[in-house]
DNA sequence: GCCTCGAAAATGTGATCACAAAATGGGAAA
DNA sequence: TTTCCCATTTTGTGATCACATTTTCGAGGC
């Protein structure tokens, strides 16, 4: 679980070094997008401990940026403070939470793809198809990481067109909270019995610009996916 | 717009002072939620500047744990970061993320109060009327605040019943980031022709146990208040 | 009077230090 | 071997320092 150091900061940098500050995120930023990125694709597995310190050698940066990056998750859900121990960790979901991620993400998420039909266009689709070709490429090689990276690609791809800012951080976050477990459910099941994905109607509906069986398709793809994980969950 | 400091921390504290840790809050958190009230009840206009140290000395701290509420407030969009200047405010609301906000409340508040139905009790049927009562004083002396405060107050006592964590933070920071427009709209209104307010018949719902109607009437509720924000956006 | 320019103050960001509490680990006792 | 205890390490938290950038504001020139 070793981290790759961010490549951008290479240029690290006695107390109150020097910056260049414009036209580069922040530090805390890349570290932020660092953490996410890795929740998102459940390289961190729920109830997995994890330490300020820790992080921040391993991303080779103090620890004062990872606790705003870390603050930032806790807010979202994404990590936790044991309140006995004030240590930080992966959430576990009980059953009751994964309940609430599915009905929220299966409100918001429609809803996205429903308005990402006016911004479609031919080339977002070709995008699209690429983002499934890989995703069945991960799944015929039983590459489940590829298979969670490539699913995330295509459904974040959806909502950025759909222009609503709000609704899109609401995904962000009920993603976030989501990925780790649902990448033990994955690991558990192996990739052979991965839900029917719904994303080539879906891609169709795009095509045709049937608003309607988008929303319905990703309603679908949600629930299927979502129910998978309960059903991991209860047995 | 002077804080009053945090009575909590009197006893502050060189570097790594002797705090007693356990059964008392962080100052984080009690930074985090002395700004988070303000914002919740409008206290803070949209657009208005703020500053770490400035909000750090008002309430007595140092800049460190300031930093942390700060960055907790702009992950739920309470605050944001000017990309130009990176100097933090309170957001403004277009009409697009305010119609957006409008939804997401739409959906998640009269499913928390349906929730709440089970969890019911006289005690709390007692204290809603208690708050709806505080609610119609203020409104009868034109008190702007004392209505935005007794409004959070009879709506959260709500959602708390719910028993669902996720939809309940959902709710908060749907209102962290309403709160500042919604103060302004209501003061300007004045407080005359403020929202028929449904909370009689909220309430009745709640004691018959009628929770179809506890839904309807929330949602009612939430529309109106928002449809009122919207035609004050636009006028 | 109005504008311009430069010095001073303020601000966000990152690093480092200090401290209390919790976790860890290894050796002694049973 | 197992269990208990204490020293060492690790961890989160808050304070402070250093630095680059931006804002503020008053003096000087037109």
């Amino acid at each position: 679980m070793t981290f790759p150091a961010l490549t951008r900061l290479a240029q690290t940098s006695v107390p109150g070094g020097t910056e260049v500050r414009d036209e580069e995120s922040s530090v805390h930023d890349q570290v932020y997008e660092a953490l996410a990125n890795r929740l998102i694709q459940g390289q961190l597995p729920p109830g997995k401990s994890v330490s300020l310190r820790t992080l921040a050698s391993g991303l080779g940066v103090s620890p004062m940026p990872v606790r705003e990056a870390v603050r930032r998750l806790i807010a979202q859900k994404a990590l936790e403070l044991q309140p006995s121990n004030k240590r930080l960790r992966v959430p576990s979901l009980s059953e009751d939470r994964l309940r609430q991620l599915m009905m929220a993400r299966q409100w918001v998420e429609p809803e996205l793809a429903f308005r990402a039909v006016a911004a479609m266009t031919r080339d977002v689709i070709a995008e699209l198809k690429a983002d499934d070709q890989r995703l069945m490429a991960a799944l015929g090689k039983g590459d489940v990481d590829g298979y969670m990276q490539a699913n995330h690609a295509f459904h974040f791809r959806i909502y950025r067109l759909a222009q609503a800012d709000l609704f899109l951080d609401m995904a962000k976050t009920l993603w976030l909270q989501s990925g780790p477990f649902m990448r033990v459910v994955f690991g558990r099941l192996g990739t052979v019995q991965l839900p029917q994905d719904h994303h080539q109607e879906l891609i169709r509906a795009f095509e045709t610009g049937d608003a309607g069986a988008v929303r319905q398709h990703m309603s679908d793809d949600v629930h299927e996916g979502m129910e998978l994980m309960l059903e991991a969950l209860k047995g």
